[in-house]
DNA sequence: CTTGAACCTCTAGTTACTAGAGGATGTAGC
DNA sequence: GCTACATCCTCTAGTAACTAGAGGTTCAAG
């Protein structure tokens, strides 16, 4: 018995991408009333917030989708759950260990810039001249741009 | 006197994507030979480089198309380079604490799980109920979803 | 002179949405 | 009952920063 608008506001999901969620798949099509519009219940709120939780957890979508099949045959081994969490596990330490070597390389440029002109300028240095870098930096950043 | 092949070789930017910059106006467009190739010397090759650098560095594009137009004006004060990299900075450091707790919450999820049946999953269970989470989950994650 | 790698342009696909056009429906107040 | 106005509908296109592929040309080695 929720308009849209109502899940929306109850999962914190915006209205337009709750629509293409449903496009997508991810959620079932629901019922609509005489005018057509959309009526959700609470298990379709239940399955958004799901869906936003590994969001915000940084499970891709195509993890999610998984996640929810696996989560609807309760009666399996949950090993395929597992995999999947601790792949993101391990993804979303990558990140961390390359983003924390921006940082401290980001860190260093901006406190060498004395704020002189740009000639001298040691943030125009550092990115143009890779030497300038931090001694490990290409163990760390050599083949994978990512942020 | 470099092609576009020798010139990915050297700066480790695929030749794509070097193409995708010029047509983006991040490169200037090179000379071509007879045959209609482009060939390339080595100020392309320096500002290849400086992008990819900045690149590495998590500079959005438009961040770094505004960073060459300054650099190609060597008497100004680099207030404004200073600028972007400490906005740069911030962003870095914001996506590092965030990052951070996601890290800290699926390790727990992961480490909970006992591995029995879907129906007993703790990854699924923490994923399904907010509630699940650690206290102080919604300050850091509330309003912005990013990776 | 042939063959195969490297080059060319162009279009479309990726991820996860977001924005906007143009129109229909629901609801609150009078 | 009527009038606003919010909310809803579908559809298309745009975002960032590329990547992939089709279909064709040019270059370099043997």
């Amino acid at each position: 018995m929720l308009s849209i608008g109502k899940l929306s506001g109850l999962t914190g999901v915006k209205v337009p991408t709750i629509r293409y969620y449903e496009q997508i798949g991810l959620l079932p099509k629901p019922e609509r009333n005489e005018g057509g519009q959309r009526i959700y219940n609470n298990t379709s709120r239940e399955r958004l917030n799901f869906i936003r939780h590994a969001r915000e957890l940084g499970f891709p979508l195509e993890d999610i989708r998984e996640l929810l099949a696996l989560s609807d045959s309760p009666d399996q081994s949950c090993d395929a759950i597992d995999a999947i969490a601790k792949r993101q596990l391990a993804e979303v330490e990558h990140r961390l260990v390359r983003l924390n070597a921006l940082y401290k390389e980001l860190e260093r440029m901006v406190a060498q810039c004395t704020c002189g002109t740009v000639q001298t300028c040691r943030v125009i240095q550092v990115l143009g001249d890779h030497g300038l870098c931090v001694a490990d930096h290409q163990k760390i950043m050599s083949h994978d741009i990512d942020q």
